[in-house]
DNA sequence: AGTCTGATGACAGTGACTGACATCGATGAT
DNA sequence: ATCATCGATGTCAGTCACTGTCATCAGACT
């Protein structure tokens, strides 16, 4: 056995996820974090650039999954659809962890850095989109607009997903959303 | 005369942003933006909630408008369409501030944090809608949408009015990205 | 045994932001 | 004219997020 116990930086994050419930993400020093997962403040910030990244770890990922769906979408498939595909594929990696998402963005909403955090990773997610759909071809503000229209339907079918009944799947939400949004977007 | 020099918030505004293009925002301190102001880091505080503020002083202003508008629409427009008139009366604002709105937006691509602040001031302004939305009669996961939508296309657009020849008027460049967002989501 | 490496600890420092209290010119009441 | 009050500002001490630097130490490799 190693020197230290082993995952330090999942300790971390299960370690401020549980503090900024309890006591709230201000109130919650990265001493107190740190300290909770047997480690230094030092090392916190060795392994998570500031006190709101510790809760966007799996982020990255995220994006990544997204991306590649919208990719290896089929040529055939106009670029919404190929936005369709990528909501799907993210869909599958929530199953099973709609009580952790809910824990996770109770902390969130109660507070204006960590939804300014969430933004900016939306944001970053968008840009990758609509690189994604430029490599297919889409030209112009299009790339950029069906990106940002697919940002939107996640995030509205996440919200939905969150506060629906247990039985409700997420990929069906999407779905939902993205109707309505080409709905409301027709009308008019 | 007053005791002090008139216009104490404007003068921080002014010198905030003089300094962030000439140094960056990270090398920037509030110290020397209340300096150059002839005043004290605390009052610069006491103007504004902290160093990122200084640069949005406006969008509450605009954020105004934009809902005004839409909640002011004829009824017997769609909600799309009331959308499409916020848009119009947003335009109006800009008119004659491009290179000031340019000097302002390189600042802001310049630094993250930035970004997240802009995010979240239109996140905040879409969540606005969306309940000017609902007040118009529109119901459930449609009026975030629409309103994510709205937001969407105004980012577009005004990315676009940044960059394009100085004839472009903003109007018409926001007409232009809504319309092809409705294009956009229409295919496929 | 000797050396190197990677994760961690220890410690000092900067700067954003806050709370508490002092100052002082302007304003209006007396 | 005098005085009490008020609002914007200054002063100062303090907390905490975050960084740079150097020391430590178990395991891997030779």
């Amino acid at each position: 056995m190693g020197r230290w116990e082993p995952n330090a930086r999942g300790r971390l994050a299960q370690a401020a996820l549980e503090l900024y419930g309890e006591l709230g993400y201000e109130q919650t020093t990265v001493a107190e974090i740190a300290k909770r997962a047997g480690l230094t403040e030092r090392t916190f910030f060795r392994h998570y650039a500031d006190k709101r990244e510790v809760l966007f770890d799996g982020s990255s990922a995220l994006q990544e999954l997204f991306v590649t769906a919208v990719a290896e979408a089929p040529r055939s498939v106009a670029p919404i659809g190929a936005i369709a595909a990528g909501l799907e594929a993210v869909s599958t990696v929530f199953e099973g962890r709609r009580e952790h998402a809910r824990q996770r963005q109770a902390v969130i909403v109660a507070n204006a850095e960590l939804q300014e955090r969430e933004l900016i990773k939306l944001a970053s997610m968008s840009t990758a989109l609509a690189d994604a759909l430029r490599r297919r071809g889409v030209t112009g503000p299009a790339a950029s607009l069906t990106a940002e229209a697919g940002v939107a339907v996640f995030k509205v079918g996440f919200e939905l997903w969150l506060t629906a009944p247990e039985e409700r799947e997420m990929s069906q939400l999407m779905r939902e959303s993205l109707d309505e949004l080409k709905a409301v977007t027709t009308r008019g």
